[in-house]
DNA sequence: GAAAATTATTAAGATTTTTTGAAATTAGGC
DNA sequence: GCCTAATTTCAAAAAATCTTAATAATTTTC
């Protein structure tokens, strides 16, 4: 689940944000100004920052410099002020959008899910300029939608390709059951467990010479799945 | 260099958002309608498109659409519909902003620099936390969920590793066998001390020279568990 | 130095997680 | 609409891990 922090001093507005966006199922956590955003920022996990121009002690402009010292998470300010001047001033110091007040919580919304696409989907230019990823004899060409062993073509579905591929792009790194259900379905993974498994298990049949002891797709007792790393 | 496309039928329009983004050092690629601007896509390497809704032959929302079936780049909608509706569609189906005509076309030179400093510095979810722990030769990496002393990878079991991970992370600080136990299992520590000692007993098998003389798991005797601060 | 309190050790039974085989359902191509 | 391939579901086997309980070894207290 994604966390969102709602920073502005009219704890209203707060509260109206928190509505809409919890019905989007995020996760959310206030602060009322700058210093207290900065705060729930160093001792949370948060996806995704929702902060106003004005207010007491640390104004939006100055968190957000201060924030991007640090942290490349997605800001989106909210202001008043719907000036030119301002909103270029905004996006200019570090902030990913400027919405100005009063807006329509509804494209609020919208743009935080934008603004999270970007970031935890579909991700940067250096990485998306790849278009073969290989480790060992394993070899993904996904321009071509091709997956080689050994030189050897092999036929994957396109659920078993896709979580191969996810799992390949980000080698070494494991991915949990749920993540990876969220990555590909797209929707929230309840009781879809055995659904992934099947799929690894097919994948595995495909991509190893022994399912049993595979040389790739390895598990994570009690964690999750990986690519194992070639070295 | 970085390269953008920018797609509306109005070649006034087109002309006009050339010239500011040539003024930022930016090169300008030009298209006129939907077909026109995958043509462009597929032949050159674009860093970031700017596209307006309503175009003969395929317009843009469709074309956001088909395009985001294969490439991440930043997509900016430009729309003469200013209904809050068609914004909420256009961020919904892959756009990363969405800005309404008439606009200040400094507001949208900025807003195409925020998406490009987001594409190209900031990154995404994945590589900004990057997750780390040492003490002395004992490596914790929490992405990889993989544990090393001296180089020499670590097998240990999920409870093993977060009860290690929990004492790494705050390295030097003792946790009571409760704490513990509360802190991992997430709920009350009734008569589990026994319970966390079989743990800590097999962590240390694993990741100590000689676990009867642990260099990093130690003991503080009467109130718990820590591990040994490197210096 | 002995008793009390705390921590360490061991191994077996219980539990959880993963793997597996096969059947049922769904979707896509012709 | 039928046929094939793909996906999902179910249930049970296998593997790995966790807990428990009984006992041993420490350290502290008196």
């Amino acid at each position: 689940m994604k966390s969102i922090l709602v920073c502005d001093d009219d704890r209203e507005i707060v509260d109206a944000i928190e509505i809409y966006l919890q019905q989007e199922g995020y996760r959310i956590l206030k602060a009322y100004d700058g210093e207290q955003a900065l705060q729930v920022l160093k001792e949370n996990e948060v996806h995704l920052l929702i902060i106003d121009v004005m207010m007491p002690r640390l104004d939006g402009i100055r968190a957000t410099l201060k924030i991007r010292e640090e942290s490349s998470i997605p800001i989106i300010i909210l202001s008043a002020k719907s000036e030119d001047a301002d909103k270029i001033l905004g996006l200019n110091i570090g902030a990913d959008d400027y919405v100005t007040k009063p807006f329509n919580p509804l494209e609020l919304v919208a743009r935080v899910k934008s603004q999270l696409r970007r970031y935890t989907q579909l991700g940067n230019a250096a990485e998306s300029s790849k278009r073969v990823y290989q480790v060992g004899g394993l070899m993904i060409n996904d321009e071509l939608k091709e997956v080689t062993v050994d030189d050897a073509l092999v036929k994957l579905t396109p659920i078993e390709y896709n979580i191969l591929l996810l799992l390949v792009k980000n080698q070494g790194k494991v991915f949990s059951i749920n993540q990876i259900y969220e990555s590909i379905w797209n929707e929230d993974a309840i009781g879809a467990d055995n659904t992934v498994a099947v799929h690894i298990r097919h994948i595995r049949e495909k991509i190893e010479i022994n399912p049993k002891e595979p040389r790739y797709l390895k598990v994570v007792w009690g964690v999750g799945y990986k690519i194992e790393k070639s070295k």
